[in-house]
DNA sequence: TATTTACTAAACTGAGTAGTAAAATTTCTT
DNA sequence: AAGAAATTTTACTACTCAGTTTAGTAAATA
């Protein structure tokens, strides 16, 4: 295996370049119908240089999921320092991130391939929702500081929030990618999660 | 394509015997890592039978879904004849279907291919979301005739249950199918879940 | 200018795979 | 038991694809 020694601004690019093909060729054909030529032709490069960079199909594939995964959750990291004003710009930033189409392209991939690469399911796993979670919890757990919510374990508290707003329309994207649910309808789910929520969850309802 | 004009019980079987295994085989390697010849060996049935019986992949590919989904579902369809005395009851049993390993993995099959088979991703929402949707709904709607429970959309407060009880441990398990989440942890979520759905939906929550 | 480095195009290897053909064999029917 | 139907075995075709090799080119470096 014939790695890069040092790295030039022009082999970062190109890295990129490839890694952005691999997600578009692999996200829509899954792992073993998509095709390294494929890829090489979607990256604007040859094959060799795909294998300098990549050793192999699997390497490939596990460095574009680590890749791809931090620069999808970039911009939820950042909003964690900000303090979110409320449960509702809470639940749509969510929403933004989870019901994106790479996103969810992304999540189809890794659960369909999640028995032939276990370990990038669990690393997902990890990175993605676990994280998330963890952020839902931290801001809950300020909620309870200030007596507006109630409750005994933050994580069921969290995982309940998750549910309530994205669970239906994030199933139903999963199973129907050509017909990803509007605006509207994420709004209808997320609205009504929120006052299930809150009923169950807060010390004053309205 | 030369399909088989009477269907003795032998053939029957043999059907059996093929859908059982492309079932198997799909599920273990995906639509394309899966081969026919590994189907055949698996089903103990020749190559050419296979064809003889289905015409093609893509055909036996489809047709297995349709009647795992179905074989999958019988229990449940049985079920609501019945009256179940309670949530919990319920709950246990939806979890039963939906957290069954082989419906796991065919979900997770669906899922990775969805954008290749869009026909199948849609087909499955119908036949199991939302049929299983259906079942909570007419469930919930007699509750509600019964004034223990009050709301006003049937399908969002369906949705929540569904959501509250099983979003959290079927989710991981989509993700890390080698660890599938134990009967204690399936109860502590689905407890959690129906306690916050009575305290929601409940005329008389305890 | 000479040399190294990074790359490309194209052909090739070797393995696997969907699907078919034909003859041999088993099973069912009468 | 004899003939028909269903299946199997075996072999094959045509193709795809991961990964490599070769021969040559553009650009940076010395």
């Amino acid at each position: 295996m014939n790695t890069v020694r040092k790295k030039s601004p022009r082999q970062l690019e190109k890295q990129r370049q490839i890694l952005n093909a691999a997600l578009k060729v692999f996200s829509e054909f899954g792992f073993s119908a998509a095709s390294m030529d494929a890829i090489a032709l979607a990256a604007e490069v040859s094959k060799p240089t795909l294998y300098m960079y990549f050793g192999s199909k699997e390497q490939l594939f596990e460095s574009m999921m680590v890749a791809e995964r931090d620069v999808m959750l970039e911009p939820f990291e950042h909003s964690s320092g900000e303090m979110v004003s409320d449960l509702v710009d809470f639940a749509w930033h969510y929403a933004d991130v989870v019901m994106r189409p790479e996103y969810l392209s992304l999540a189809r991939l890794i659960i369909g391939e999640a028995q032939r690469f276990p370990d990038i399911g669990r690393a997902y796993q990890k990175a993605g929702p676990d994280r998330l979670l963890s952020g839902i919890i931290a801001y809950l757990e300020t909620q309870k500081a200030k007596r507006r919510l109630d409750f005994d374990e933050g994580e069921l508290a969290a995982q309940d929030l998750w549910a309530l707003i994205l669970s239906a329309p994030r199933n139903q994207a999963l199973h129907i990618p050509d017909q990803p649910p509007s605006t509207a309808q994420i709004a209808r789910y997320l609205e009504n999660g929120l006052k299930v929520f809150i009923k169950a969850y807060s010390t004053q309802p309205e």
